[in-house]
DNA sequence: AATGCAAGTTATCGGATGATAATTTAATGC
DNA sequence: GCATTAAATTATCATCCGATAACTTGCATT
């Protein structure tokens, strides 16, 4: 059952089509079924033979790299350190209105499975992408924060950086909850975005009390 | 290095402690390589042969539900409960202390990749574990410091138990940033335990007020 | 010392996997 | 309409995997 069925005439997509096309499909193929599931599978979901793969991609960890290139990288948006730091709005509203938008790309069942499945592999992607977050968001917030209050926000501490990963990791922790493990959130989204926000301000203020 | 090329003789140990022996070496095995790994390479760091493990377990399947079974149930303390009802001491000191006992027996390397393995494979296991943290830590929390409030104990809200888990969930995530991501800790655990207990104590608060 | 039995090994099977080489087939340019 | 070229397939290899069966060996009992 090569062709699914119901057109025999084969289609013949150009390299470009093709090879984006592979890569999209593996990104949900490998969420779903982990990155030690064959290239057979993945070529009978597509609707071809599994040597063709090879033609577009040196070997399964070629291809495996370009899904990890694809997430991580493709989906970060340019336009999240704009809204931190937009000073015409106040702090509080920054953040939840960030903290929205970042959960709308985070949590996607495909995304958080393949950070799981990476971090268990034992590559640095996630410790790459973990430094990205301190220094493009948590650093920032605190900053801003310290901005806010008038004092050096340059003099940022460790402990209020432990402080906004506490936050930012309680927030990530209801998408594993609801996307990973299926568990029904008792309350929704929003409040929990909203109470870990003030929290992390009520937090810092305890910190330079 | 039990036989490993040096001594010819094979020791011979009884069926109780080689099974035991099996499963504890599996433990770290499967949490290092992941349940794909094979059982050729568990028996050769055993220094056993391959088809010996199947006179103790039926199926890889059913060594695997040993380790689940081993790590998840047996390692779940059963003082925790009391620690958090133990009313002869201030609630914030009781969970300050739970989470000090706590996080020393889950944040082991073998605990937390054993646990993101178990959730990515997809079974009940992690379901059922986040069940009883809900059942056996975080509802209990809420009552005793409900209790602690004068008010009716078992009144207990969703939101509540959201924000018990938004704090829960950062501690547990600075675990998986250390053990599991190899983020060297910018405050200590100390500091986070403490922040966390205050942050619950504080948010619980506004919530009632 | 001979015997019984379980602990442990050797040999092997059927199937799956990543990868390569050779072959076929569809689209494009002339 | 025909040749060219690249897309796609068929066939295949060496290796690895879970599992089973048959054989060997060490130890306790007598």
């Amino acid at each position: 059952m090569t062709e699914l069925g119901s057109s025999p005439k084969r289609k013949r997509l150009s390299y470009d089509d093709r090879r984006s096309e592979f890569v999209q499909k593996a990104i949900e193929f490998f969420a779903e079924e982990g990155f030690d599931s064959s290239t057979r599978e993945l070529a009978r979901r597509l609707g071809v033979t599994q040597p063709l793969l090879y033609r577009y991609f040196p070997s399964k960890d070629d291809l495996i790299a370009e899904v990890y290139e694809t997430v991580y990288v493709q989906r970060w948006r340019a336009d999240w350190d704009d809204m931190i730091s937009d000073r015409s709005t106040p702090l509080r509203d920054r953040l939840i209105e960030f903290y929205t938008v970042y959960t709308e790309v985070v949590f996607q069942r495909d995304w958080m499975r393949i950070f799981l499945f990476a971090g268990l592999k034992g590559g640095d992607i996630n410790r790459r992408y973990i430094d990205r977050v301190r220094r493009r968001i948590l650093e920032p917030i605190v900053r801003e924060w310290r901005n806010e209050q008038g004092i050096d926000p340059d003099a940022l501490s460790d402990q209020e950086i432990e402080l906004a990963w506490s936050v930012h990791g309680g927030i990530y922790y209801f998408g594993v909850r609801t996307e990973i493990y299926g568990q029904k959130p008792v309350a929704g989204l929003p409040f929990v975005i909203e109470s870990s926000v003030d929290s992390l301000l009520i937090g810092l203020q305890r910190l330079n009390g």
